[in-house]
DNA sequence: TAATGATATATTGTATACAATATACAAATA
DNA sequence: TATTTGTATATTGTATACAATATATCATTA
């Protein structure tokens, strides 16, 4: 057997990977503006290296990089976040249909019952256990996708939304109807009807696009 | 009306449309390994810009960055190519369901009357024509997307296809079948019809996916 | 006072220099 | 001879220095 190959990862990889954590936990406001030079000294690096990184969070959508100016973090308007979603429902449920019969089985089934041990829980427990399961729900159908360039897009996709799935979840009243939209999906699933499960699927991303679509007034 | 907006290019912006230019009209042969300074004083540029647009075109799935070795411009093999299109077949297909009525019609009947036109030419400008249309007919779709982020991916698989494309119609024997197979898409589109119009899509797409895989004998 | 223009400062873009690593080649050893 | 190991060379990764541009400040003028 091979020695598992050593990866000396690269500073601008590290950078690249810090700070899309940062940005995607929420650590920046809303438009802030960053700056090469500041940067640098946070991070103890020199600006190449962070150039570099800022390059590749630009192509990914993560930040918005302009010519002259510099780098900014912007969150998505409530549009925005709903046309993103919408984007979500068309790849994820044509994915569950093209691919259904790719699904692992035993993962879902699993799900479905860390979903169910979840509700003896606290509400705040509760609500994070919700966060992780749906996560790991999308993540199911990107490993059943057999196209790799599909499983790309959703992939980049279901990142771009991370910082916006946490402030909601804290939010929403109606924990049982939460549940129970997963649930359906799962069942399904399980019970191997495509149709339905696509069916819930959809109801699923509809009722996050209208909690955003809903929220437009501002 | 505000004066349109000067826009000095940067040179690593500049070196990226040239690289990705060349890298899409086949200039390089597959597996060419680009040497950063060859590169540098080819372009009569330094370093740190080139950099810059290798790693955009990396991110963009153009050429392939690998650590502490280079870059190397790979062409997909057939079954590679078969999955990309399989990919725009699903995205493609979904847009056109989705987004239907946005079509511009007027701008899909002056692309029947151009291909009709086209017949009347010899040979290879004829093969010429078909190729043009075809971008126009796929660049319509992608117009008529309502939705930025489905958009941009519909436009990044197109351009990742380009490569290709040229090679096939080239060697593509029947024209009349091929003529009819667009005709029929634009024809549907025109009518109205959007489940025929589908229906064709698809058969176009598996036309060209089936050219590519079967040569996976190589 | 408001608007304009000149100057100084800050910030990004590019070039170069240096460091770390990988590749190629030759010598040494079994 | 085949394999290994050390050394030289080439190439990528990073830091720094310089150039071009944008932003802010302040004086000037209508």
């Amino acid at each position: 057997m091979s020695p598992s190959k050593i990866r000396h990862l690269s500073l601008s990889e590290e950078i690249y990977s810090r700070l899309m954590r940062m940005i995607l936990d929420n650590k920046y406001p809303d438009g802030y503006r960053m700056r090469e030079e500041k940067l640098c000294s946070e991070l103890g690096v020199s600006r190449t290296p962070l150039r570099e990184a800022l390059i590749r969070l630009d192509r990914e959508g993560i930040l918005e990089r302009m010519p002259r100016y510099g780098c900014i973090i912007r969150r998505l308007p409530a549009s925005g976040i709903a046309e993103l979603l919408e984007c979500r429902r068309m790849l994820e449920c044509m994915t569950l249909r093209e691919y259904f019969q790719n699904i692992d089985m035993e993962a879902v089934n699993s799900l479905k019952l860390r979903l169910e041990e979840a509700k003896k829980n606290g509400d705040d427990e509760l609500r994070t256990e919700i966060l992780n399961t749906d996560e790991t729900l999308h993540e199911l159908i990107v490993s059943a996708c057999g196209n790799r360039f599909l499983a790309k897009q959703l992939k980049d996709l279901q990142l771009r939304c991370r910082p916006y799935r946490v402030l909601r979840c804290a939010e929403a009243g109606d924990i049982p109807a939460i549940i129970s939209e997963r649930r359906n999906i799962i069942n399904s699933i399980l019970a191997g009807k495509k149709a339905d499960a696509e069916k819930w699927m959809q109801a699923h991303f509809d009722a996050s696009r209208s909690y955003y679509e809903e929220q437009r007034t501002e």
